[in-house]
RNA sequence: CCAGUCGGCCGGACAGCCGCUGCCGCACGCGCCGAAAGGCCGCGGGAGAGGAAAGUCCGGGCUCCAUGGAAACACGGUGCCGGGUAAUCCCCGGCGAGGGCGACCUCAGGGAAAGUGCCACAGAAAGCAAACCGCCCCGGCUUCGGCCAGGGUAAGGGUGAAAGGGUGGGGUAAGAGCCCACCGCGUCUCCGGCAACGGCGGCGGCACGGUAAACCCCACCGGGAGCAAAACCGAAUAGGGACAGCGCGGACCAGAACUCCGGUUCGGUUCAGGCCGGUUUCCAGGCCGGCUGUCCGGGUUGGUUGCACAAGGCGUCCGGUGACGGGCGCUCAAGAUGAAUGGCUGUCACGUCCGCGGCUGCGGCCACGGGCCAUACAGAACCCGGCUUACAGGCCGGCUGGCUUC
RNA sequence: GGCCCCGUAGCUCAGCUGGAUAGAGCACUCGCCUUCUAAGCGAAUGGUCGCAGGUUCGAAUCCUGCCGGGGUCG
């Protein structure tokens, strides 16, 4: 499996459909001409420690290893942002959420763009007594 | 046995399935990716995180700053003495001061008599020796309680972090190193020691407050930046350099021509000036303007090197109190770059918790069964030597204090 | 990975060089003014000076070590 490199194609990617689960947010775009998937892998440094950081990582990276070729679609690039549990979820439940979310990303109706923060409630400075 | 202190070491093991990155060997189509440089694909073998890999606080190697040298001034660091080392703010041994019953721990240069500054508040007075309450003497007045003037003091009170040696005795009107003893301080000789320093004795009677992690003086050390350094290979565009031609910029004139006498044009000479590792100075030495054409080279994305044989590791012997040094033998031991060194499972050791039983010097110890998302702190990034910080649990050794028994 | 900078009230900052009272503005609370609100005026509250040691009589300030945040790198 193919890894992004550049930080040119992590941005291109969170532009595309962005799906959540449990140990991860999945980010996915498709992309014309290339036939082989690839994936990039982001694990921030609110995340933890080096050692947590490259252990979450190796996890994501053995679970994609673990799924066959047809549960990954094709000429598409995905990026994995992890979650702080990606380090205590179960195995099987791993792969599990990683091959109902792969194909949900790339579907039209999933949203798109970078998360936005959620409006809290109405604007209280708006109803203001007026004399 | 308990308590303590110092030093050293380890910091999961084994197995199975599936993976990742270098190295070595064998194959090696003229295959695939890429603009190029370059990289990828097969099989086998073997290797693959730490004591702190961390913080980036010091010191070096290495690379560049064109190269080389000298001096001064800044700036920064270090600071008892001696040694170790490539070097250090590190380490070792010793000295001094403070703490602890002790093993042991902590701290740090000298100069405050080279100079400058500061010492708030309180207090009479904060560095010049001065006198607030007091004490004492003499004189005067007195309502006999005292008051005033002059003088002598620094023992006592009070303020303060600190009040110009301390304690005791003698002495005195009261006092005072005024005198004496001891302690402290200063100084001199001698002795021990490489030295820091220590010791005996004599002298001085106190003259010398604190602060230098305030400025400063003294001694020693230090050029700057950092592997995203640096070298090499290498699209497009913009910019750069060299050469040729044109002869433009500044300054000057034994020149020539024109002139409205301000200058202009031509010719000739020259590059004064600026920049070049913090600054300055002295040397060598180097670089620096415009237009057109031709050629070249540098370089971004990218790739290769740097990059793992190094103050290396292990063992042993010798020298040294020790840090460490020397000899001999063996060994070759991670190398990523959106960043490899792993994912999942099983068994076991250790730990911890719960239950039950036994022993006991009542602190605990032992045995059995069961539980634990069943391992702390933490992931190399050019490489070493230190320091600091984090760390579940365990092992070994030296020493000190106490208790019991013989 | 290297280098550099900054932490003071709920927020934005002075004070640090040169040591001795922790301050300013906004915000919050209360009062005045106003029919009510805003604005204005007055008052009060609010601080481990990032943490821990050290130097000093005395540390926000000086020294050392940690912690947290930010910037930058042909």
């Amino acid at each position: 499996m193919k890894t992004l490199k550049k930080r040119a194609e992590f941005l291109a990617v969170s532009k595309g459909g962005r799906v959540g689960r449990r140990a991860f947010v999945v980010q996915g775009l498709k992309r014309d001409g290339g036939e082989e998937p690839r994936i990039g892998y982001t694990v921030t440094k609110k995340t933890g420690n080096a050692v947590v950081r490259s252990r979450i990582k190796r996890r994501l990276r053995a679970a994609i290893a673990a799924l066959d070729r047809q549960d990954v679609p094709r000429s598409a690039d995905f990026v994995l942002v992890a979650r702080h549990n990606a380090l205590t979820l179960p195995f099987p439940k791993l792969i599990a959420d990683l091959k109902s979310g792969l194909p949900q990303v790339l579907d039209a109706r999933t949203p798109r763009g970078p998360k936005r923060p959620r409006p809290t409630g109405y604007d209280a400075t708006s109803r203001r007594k007026q004399g």
